[in-house]
DNA sequence: ATTCTATGATTGATCGGCCA
DNA sequence: ATGGCCGATCAATCATAGAA
């Protein structure tokens, strides 16, 4: 049998860069989401991020701080009054706890000593 | 137009380049991972803590080194074999023993 | 000083896994 | 089988730091 990598392994390892791994194919799929009812039949979709005003978020801000889970019910309202979908109200409540929680673990991890300098 | 000033409110966007160390630090793992950069939790607070920085600077610097890696192989490709390199000098002299007639600088 | 590029952060939306 | 949530990630964009 052959050596078992010695020497050449840098070799490989440089080749490697060169080399298309699976993650670098990944591709999502673009959303379905939005009002699909203005582009007759251009096509795709609007396959693009959608903007909120800045009234829809003040608007779901203010949602969030009264309740962090909405009810069906309720998605149903905040939706229609903002002229969105219930997929987005749903959406930006599920990125918004998720933010919450991000920022409640930054905000406490400032005890410890404090070895000043460097 | 005006709903531009949405981002009026993203004032905290003041950020700040990374030291050459860390950077230094987060690459050799990217490149030395190449097949798969995706650091666990605990490599995430491993590299936050070795270059000073949150695990959420940490995650955000994978995302976006993933995501502008992919999207422009070729613009990468001199700084990947830099990294690969010396991380392949570094797996053979575990591997090997006797074979390490390679030091490209630091006399 | 001005233009272009590199880069950290933000965020609407997707992916896979889990649970009721 | 169905739908919401979580955690991680994607992908496009924003705004600034730095290079030219």
């Amino acid at each position: 049998r052959l050596p078992p990598q010695c020497k050449e392994k840098d070799q490989e390892h440089v080749e490697e860069t060169s080399k298309t791994f699976d993650w670098m194919k990944v591709k999502r799929n673009p959303p379905k989401t939005a009002v699909l009812s203005e582009f007759g039949v251009s096509g795709q979709p609007n396959a693009i991020r959608t903007n909120f005003t800045t009234k829809q978020l003040t608007e779901l801000e203010k949602e969030f701080h009264f309740n962090k889970y909405l009810t069906r019910a309720r998605r149903v309202e905040v939706a229609a009054s903002l002229e969105l979908n219930e997929t987005q109200v749903k959406i930006w409540f599920q990125n918004r706890r998720m933010k919450q929680k991000k920022r409640e673990k930054l905000g406490c991890v400032l005890v410890s000593s404090s070895s000043s300098s460097s | 137009v005006m709903i531009l000033r949405s981002r009026f409110l993203d004032a905290r966007r003041k950020r700040r380049n990374f030291n050459k160390q860390a950077t230094e630090i987060l690459n050799e793992y990217f490149y030395s991972h190449l097949s798969n950069p995706y650091p666990s939790e605990e490599a995430k607070e491993e590299l936050a803590k070795k270059c000073g920085i949150t695990v959420s600077q940490v995650s955000n610097w994978f995302g976006n080194k993933r995501i502008r890696y992919k999207k422009n192989i070729g613009k990468f490709q001199e700084e990947a074999n830099m990294y690969a390199a010396r991380t392949a000098v570094n797996a053979t002299s575990v591997s090997a023993h006797g074979s390490q007639a390679n030091s490209p600088s630091t006399p």
